[in-house]
DNA sequence: GCTATATTTGAATCAATATTCATATTTTGA
DNA sequence: TCAAAATATGAATATTGATTCAAATATAGC
């Protein structure tokens, strides 16, 4: 019952090429560097038209940018939904994220920008509503987490700074592999991040070792 | 033997000033919304003088962001050298970096930035040099890594791919500390994060257990 | 003190571009 | 087919702010 005549579809249709568009430019240049006139040309629309759907450069931005970091996050948090355990949730959800900035290589960055960047680049708006969806995505996590804990699947630390290391190492890769031009397979990571966060990358105890060689517990050492 | 007369001296000095204040402004509000005056007035200086040792708005950028971006990195790893072994060296890079982030709070978000940001929001004149800066840097935590492995102080696995992780992971809690306002200590996560990336979070084979239960070492599981 | 040299100043210039709006075009419903 | 109504157009407007430069001021050497 969804009242869509078909003017409404079309302006929705219109909308959406407009956003494509400006998604387009918007990642090469970046939002300072873009003007509108280059979306409205990307868009085969003038100029007015795009004022016909956005009140201004920066809520066509500010659109962009939030819309597509919910679908984002959600798409990820959903993969987790079906697991059954923490660990096959914590698993899937790495491997989702990957995946999913993957499938939009050019578009995660502007989303790691606003979270990164010095304060209001593009107004404080935009900026507040990232951290919500950044927070919530977070909670997510967190939550999943704490149920690990609370099952003593996980040794006793506390849930929000795994949360933390966890994302810090997935958002490490994702960002690398920008840096290197999207060289290698972003998601054949995923096991190693798993790994590290659940198990050790200190070797285990030799069978026949002299133990305390590679003992990294001890405080300090003075040389 | 450094040719100082008084006038170069004075000169150095008003540089630095004008860098100190432009720091705080562009710190505070981002490249695009600073405006030279801005900072002339901050620096005491009218804007006719910035451009005496400045060419251009961006190159007052620019250096702001390479010197100091050299200056922590530099820091930062001098305070690995003296350390014998690589799990001390590492120990002490976590320290020093989350020490170096604290007490430069508001400036690394520039870094962060200017790194993570889409492409050239500042001419990609300062987005090669950092560049140049952050694989600089990524490469001597990798040889400490690499050094790590030859010694079998680690476990085998890929060096470039622990260095992602333990990068990602010290980021990943620096920008959180951001995010929330800086709100308790960032240094004290120094061991965590060596913990984490060291050994494991899953919990030692219990002495009593039915063992298998919380591996994490199974491939896939299908529910 | 005096001249040459270096530095500082900030109002004037100039370019860029977000936004508006009068006009033209298209669509709708009769 | 025709007249509202909606939509699209893009040249004109208005603002903003980086950069320049002629004049004023300070400094150095003599």
């Amino acid at each position: 019952m969804a009242a869509t005549s078909r003017r409404e579809r079309e302006r929705l249709r219109h909308r959406r090429e407009i956003l494509l568009a400006a998604e387009k430019i918007f990642t090469e240049k970046g939002f300072f560097h873009t003007t509108v006139q280059e979306i409205a040309r990307a868009a085969e629309f003038s100029v007015g038209s795009l004022y016909q759907h956005f009140a201004s450069k920066e809520e066509l931005y500010s659109c962009l940018i939030l819309e597509r970091a919910r679908e984002m996050t959600k798409k990820t948090l959903s993969a987790t939904v079906t697991e059954p355990d923490p660990v096959s949730k914590i698993r899937a959800l790495i491997r989702e994220q990957l995946k999913i900035c993957e499938e939009n290589k050019q578009f995660f960055r502007l989303l790691a920008g606003e979270i990164e960047s010095p304060s209001s680049e593009v107004g404080n708006r935009l900026k507040m509503e990232m951290l919500v969806i950044y927070q919530t995505y977070f909670d997510s996590v967190e939550k999943i987490i704490s149920e690990g804990l609370r099952r003593k699947v996980f040794r006793n630390f506390n849930a929000k700074k795994l949360t933390i290391a966890l994302l810090g190492m997935i958002h490490g890769f994702t960002s690398h592999w920008y840096q290197s031009g999207f060289q290698e397979s972003l998601s054949e990571n995923s096991d190693l991040i798993l790994t590290i966060f659940l198990e050790n990358i200190t070797p285990p105890p030799p069978p026949t070792g002299k133990p305390g060689k590679a003992s990294p517990r001890k405080k300090r050492g003075s040389p």
